[in-house]
DNA sequence: CCTTTTGTTTTATATTAAAAAACTCTGTTT
DNA sequence: AAACAGAGTTTTTTAATATAAAACAAAAGG
């Protein structure tokens, strides 16, 4: 069933940007799109008119606009999740110091929905917005952990192991032993397999279902976690998940797949 | 210079969807459209091979898709203010019980793009992504109080004073009045102007150039406001704001505009 | 001041989007 | 079980639009 070209080379204009590149000119565009330069003033233009794109005033150059920003905010599949969840991430964050995350699976990779920063001024791979892998952090492998046996080989076809530090899992066997810890332990780590440095603490949060549809982390420096910190850290999310599950409107956490 | 029609269409489609209206089916777009049904869903198809759309499994609805949300995130215009202040909007939250926001200018609304709720449970008109009116609530108010008398004439200029309670100010006039304590007091205030029984104080955000960049605000039941809880909401969001701006990197706050 | 680059506009036509018709699937009614 | 209605999807023809070439305007650089 065939696209429609235009739509389709506009939606690809807006995926062109990132954060390194967040401004673009109609001749970076051009050859980006190998289109020509009127082509893509018209696609940057009808963009502009709906404010999903936007043009610099100071140097023409075009960048992507709020529409993107309020439309992403209606995108209801974690809009309840997130408010919940928002002040048990604060909670943890200042109990701990440390950066806590709330990311959900879209696809085969997680998204960051909500952070909240610690105190020490870490600076992390994370943002709002952004795709992490599963393999190599906490939050991914709390995410998938718990899938059925089908529903994980399923997932996992295909999948690559990108290697992101010495440490990352890139073999599919590892990664399977290491999702039955996840499962066996109640919570996943990060054991500096997606940054060098950092280490991750993760655990699911459930739905009635049995189904988990939300991680939540701590992450911190390596330097600062011993087994100690760890099983205080994991205690900590998992009471807020608890708790998260609960004002979900859910009953017991993950009792119905025990 | 003409749009190109069919991704006007297709970002229109993107439109449609609200708050009250997350998920909707072909024959819906197709009459609120008036577009033949496999006109919507070709432009269904493209976007929702993008991500920008995806259809509900459970009932072959569509919805917005995730890279609204993951683009939505790569708006730069806000992503370092947001980072940024988040740690101040917990701080006074966690010291007034009451909810903070923080929202910028764009166009003429003000746009929500940060939001922690307090431990009181108020449930607020507020929600991030969210445009609000600059006439009847503190935020809108200080972020446009400061623009010098042409900038503030030509902004002015076909806005609709729109009531949203019995305290709404409709008038110019008055709503000049206004924007002139603001300027003598340094902090603006709702009172019941945009909700009934919620009164919120706000404080502008500076850049170096003596712009106002964004508007910072605690919320609550008017219930709990009196002249003392007032002044000591001002002074937390005054030293939040110079905070900021510090750590935007600029100097002092406001100083080139006293 | 001249040249180059970039953004914007106009126009002819090649190409695509659009819708009508038909098909498929699901749920409901008889 | 069969028929019907509604919705989603696919196919096909052609009317309508998107595309790019050319030209123009504006800004930046040498």
């Amino acid at each position: 069933m065939p696209l429609i070209q235009s739509v389709d080379r506009a939606l690809r204009i807006l995926d062109l940007f990132d954060e390194y590149e967040t401004e673009l000119k109609i001749t970076d565009i051009s050859e980006k799109m190998q289109l020509h330069k009127s082509t893509v003033h018209s696609l940057l233009k009808t963009l502009q008119h709906h404010h999903y794109i936007e043009q610099n005033p100071e140097n023409g150059k075009y960048r992507l606009g709020m529409k993107l920003f309020e439309r992403g905010n209606l995108v209801i599949r974690h809009l309840d999740i997130r408010a919940i969840s928002k002040k048990h991430l604060i909670d943890i964050s200042v109990k701990t110091g440390n950066t806590v995350h709330l990311v959900i699976l879209d696809g085969k990779e997680g998204i960051y929905i909500d952070k909240v920063e610690g105190t020490s001024g870490t600076v992390l791979y994370s943002r709002i917005g952004r795709r992490v892998p599963v393999h190599s952090s906490a939050v991914g492998k709390a995410l998938i952990a718990f899938k059925d046996d089908k529903e994980l080989k399923e997932f996992l076809k295909g999948y690559v192991y990108k290697r992101h530090t010495a440490n990352t899992i890139t073999s599919e066997e590892q990664f399977l032993a290491e999702l039955e810890k996840v499962r066996k332990n109640g919570y996943a780590l990060d054991n500096e397999e997606n940054e060098p440095g950092i280490t991750c603490v993760a655990v699911p949060i459930w739905d009635h279902s049995g189904n988990v549809i939300a991680a939540m982390s701590i992450s911190q420096p390596s330097a600062k976690v011993n087994d100690l910190v760890l099983k205080e850290e994991v205690q900590l999310l998992k009471n807020a998940a608890n708790l998260i599950s609960k004002e979900l409107g859910y009953s017991k956490h993950g009792s119905s797949h025990l």
